[in-house]
DNA sequence: GTATATAATTAGTTTGACTAACTAACCAAG
DNA sequence: CTTGGTTAGTTAGTCAAACTAATTATATAC
């Protein structure tokens, strides 16, 4: 039986998102995207575009982080910066067609390791992997 | 109910465990400790003292990478370094006193974020937050 | 108009990851 | 015993991502 004092399941989560991120660094090498720029591009792809700086605060670094990100992704052609119009001080960000078709591909194939050890899984494992995430997801916004 | 094909939840862990690392950042600054010092401590810590190549592969980097950030630890006086009278090529690192002193405090305190969002999560969900750590640790080591 | 806040960019710094190269030691085979 | 291959650890160099500080331009309030 799992503990569930909140300082221990706060211990293995911390300790669980590392691991899982090491372990699947492999595959971005493949990809030749980063995860931080593969991050960033998701988020632009499922929420549309947006400010540099909404980009940052949902990505949960600095404007001057993303915006080294951003330049970067715009020099490879994943996605574009333009003038915003209502905002002078500002931009609008978008992820361009090769950005989403890299995302895509980029993300099937980073996630292939995660995706072949899932699919082992007993089916409840699974559910209760993804209810955990939504979970997680939550706990890091909140 | 959540979706449980293999590549959503892949996809979900994945975002979820990069938006968790992000989000406990902050107290790490506190520490003065970065977060995989304190995770390589806590090896140490919790499964003895060993080579800096076992240790190496518990974190899943390089020796070289390991090599560096023991000789940082070593320096800040949190774990040592002895040579390995069994094997003349290799070292034994352990924690020192103050070194477990410091991942206890540190630990808490970097974790004191997820813990206390934790504490307000119904038990159930800890426990699946909990077995879910679980379940990803060995999906990373598998 | 002035003062303050905001958006984005650039420079500099630190950390952690990698690879390459190296030395030293270990082990098995001949 | 010698030799060849492997292993353990270290150092140098490189790159990415995170931060802070500083800057310029714009927006907002008074």
């Amino acid at each position: 039986m799992s503990r569930t004092d909140s300082l221990h399941v706060a211990d293995r989560l911390h300790s669980a998102a590392i691991r899982l991120l090491r372990a699947v660094r492999v595959a971005d090498a493949e990809a030749g995207v980063t995860a931080p720029k593969l991050s960033a591009l998701s988020v632009l792809v499922f929420a549309g575009p947006m400010s540099l700086t909404a980009l940052a605060r949902n990505e949960q670094v600095t404007a001057a982080t993303m915006s080294k990100l951003v330049a970067d992704l715009e020099g490879e052609g994943l996605a574009s910066k333009r003038a915003d119009p209502a905002d002078k001080r500002g931009v609008r960000v978008e992820a361009t067609a090769k950005g989403r078709a890299i995302l895509e591909a980029g993300r099937k194939r980073r996630l292939a390791l995660l995706q072949a050890k899932l699919a082992k899984l007993p089916r409840e494992q699974r559910a209760l992997l993804a209810e955990a995430a939504e979970l997680m997801l939550e706990l890091a916004k909140s």
